[in-house]
DNA sequence: CCCCGGTTCCACCCGTGGGTCCAGGCGCTT
DNA sequence: AAGCGCCTGGACCCACGGGTGGAACCGGGG
């Protein structure tokens, strides 16, 4: 993207896991690559923070288990002080709280440990260039996360809506009584429910209950 | 993760994209890499599955804008017909319905077509050895669908409600009235109001849109 | 043994919600 | 000017929801 892949630098990387025997074993092979050069090993959070200050570094390869600062919160603080520096998490556990929470950390990419140091060496240099490389688990399971909360536009909600049915649903949506819902919107409670009787029938809908599920599942509360 | 990478054959590729303006030399200069082949250059959908029902084919690097059969529905009709086909799609498109649609189909890599050409063969090689590459504005941009509707465990619901209580709630958020959740646990609809008294008090609930929310927040319905 | 928590139910009250019908004002196009 | 769609309101009705108090049964634990 705003790379000259002409004569490729070769990318400044850091090893954090907190375990040695991974971690050196890791590191030494990846110094193998030519295009790779391994500038530091950190044991933890705060070491990998340490050693994008002291020093350039383009990728870091982090563990999400670690002592004193986890993987997860050494990426947050990394985008906060070092933006320019990429994370690529390599980790055992792809469950749905470290997936979301590490990409939602700013990691550029997302790998299990049965990777190989050629799928390793590969998510290193894509998210130099400002790609992300995921576990194809990984990927399955971030987009199970998003069908599932959006299995797509289920029931579109009719188009027909009024810009002020619209706006009565989705207070609706954020669980409000027809009182309140009148006093924000300056209106009588009486035409707040004559907006709901209208929109109700519109897009179908039996219930209040319905109506919040439908607000939410359409993005609007 | 199925691949023996230590002699790595010669990745079979198409191309696909209407513009022969854009197919031809993108064709001519993914083969110039000594690792890929392309086996077909396809003009639409149509053309894609007949290549990859002619022979083997590793990867289809995919235009969504096509006519005929568009990339998305491609996409879908290889995984059912070719699942060893990985699909990386490349476009100048990256608005959410596409790149949902997309990954949703089974596409294991998401380009926009700023990508370089070492960018386009390593999502390629990616494809192929089982992880997905991600252009990181369509990473960005399912994240932030993740994300708005998966705002984590708000209010995570007091571990002490009982199971009927949890099982009332989750009837509630499925937006049934008392009457029916009666039905559905052949209780009466006084001790459906009891449990949903009870369960209130205890979660904080004020009123059945708060618990309908709070029910689809925690996952129970 | 008796108490306690969960579950099941009753009766009663009243506020809100959901539905219907109607009507005036306002801005738009025909 | 007439018509239409939207927003605004009022009136009325009845069902459902939410809250209270009380009661009975059952199981397990002090």
């Amino acid at each position: 993207m705003s790379e000259q892949s002409g004569s490729p630098q070769r990318l400044r990387v850091v090893v954090a896991d907190d375990q040695a025997t991974v971690r050196e074993p890791l590191a030494t092979v990846l110094g193998l690559s030519e295009d790779i050069d391994v500038v530091a090993a950190a044991a933890d959070g705060s070491e990998v923070l340490a050693a994008a200050a002291a020093g350039p570094v383009d990728v870091v390869l982090m563990d999400l288990r670690m002592p004193v600062l986890d993987g997860i919160e050494a990426t947050r603080r990394l985008g906060e002080e070092h933006p320019e520096v990429a994370v690529v998490v390599l980790t055992t556990f792809a469950d749905d709280d470290s997936v979301l929470g590490a990409l939602g950390a700013g990691a550029r990419g997302y790998l299990t440990k049965n990777a190989g140091r050629r799928d390793i060496v590969r998510a290193i240099r894509a998210a130099a260039a400002g790609q992300s490389v995921l576990d194809h688990e990984v990927q399955d399971r971030l987009l199970a996360t998003v069908r599932t909360q959006a299995p797509g536009p289920a029931q579109p909600l009719p188009g027909d809506l009024t810009p002020r049915e619209r706006e009565v649903l989705t207070l609706i949506g954020q669980g409000l009584p027809n009182r309140s819902i009148a006093e924000q919107l300056f209106i009588s409670e009486a035409t707040v429910k004559t907006h709901i009787n209208n929109l109700f029938a519109k897009a179908g809908i039996r219930d209040r209950a319905e109506a919040v599920r439908r607000a939410i599942e359409t993005g609007l509360a």
